[in-house]
DNA sequence: TCAATAAGTTACCAAACAGTAACTATCAAC
DNA sequence: GTTGATAGTTACTGTTTGGTAACTTATTGA
């Protein structure tokens, strides 16, 4: 019977995961800049709780873990930074539908759904 | 064009999903139970590095929110409390390892890995 | 009667996380 | 040269979370 030392949630890919997404704002973030809200300032009017100070930390968060990628123009009139996802976004984007449709199916009321799909974005909008 | 209060964590399905699955020891919590290490010690000896007071909270918690069921056997010698995944419990789990395949395959090298796949259990062991 | 085992609980402390409000930098238009 | 927009930063504060260590309850077996 092997040795090991025991579980833990950082030696964890499941954990690794979720400390990726958790910050509690990352999978909306992700989810808006897929959808071409791409810009500081489009993202903050999606998400009015959200502060100035932590949407730049998960933002740089964000970046840092590698799912996204940070994009100033600075040519333009005032400066304007957009960002995207990675691959590695793209593809955490896909299982992040998958946590949805468990969510969607096993934790809301119907009234609640219906809320959650009136904010579905099918494409970019402002 | 829908007027909406703006996106935020508590009204997302992937945000209230995330927090089931958050306090950082329960997607482990999860799999140790499905797969037969189901008494309080022996989920204990498993994770070492957890404290009998945050596994006794995270159990709570679980219990809480329908994914675990708390069940003790007073009959007995010492008392022996038991824990069993609920239906919801167990359609999370599966969620959770398709959480387990993204993460090992974008974020682990391959010695985090060998070492995952060391602590994966096909049955009850203890 | 005393120690051991199972499964906790309690009080206390430290670190991490999130929020508010004021301040900064750059450029363009008036 | 002052105002306004974009995209932040900084200092301070409060809340949440997690960790340690000592204590608790119930029962069995020596």
């Amino acid at each position: 019977m092997m040795e090991t030392n025991g579980y833990d949630t950082y030696s964890c890919p499941v954990g690794k995961t979720i400390e990726l997404i958790s910050g509690r704002w990352k999978p909306i973030i992700l989810y808006l800049i897929q959808h071409g809200i791409n810009r500081f300032g489009s993202l903050q009017k999606k998400m009015p709780k959200i502060s100035r100070k932590v949407l730049t930390e998960q933002l740089r968060d964000l970046e840092k873990q590698g799912l996204i990628n940070r994009d100033v123009r600075v040519s333009k009139h005032p400066q304007e930074v957009f960002y995207n996802l990675t691959d590695t976004g793209l593809s955490l984007r896909a299982l992040i539908d998958q946590i949805f449709e468990w969510g969607a199916a096993n934790l809301l009321d119907e009234t609640s759904q219906k809320k959650a799909k009136s904010l579905m974005l099918d494409q970019a909008e402002e």
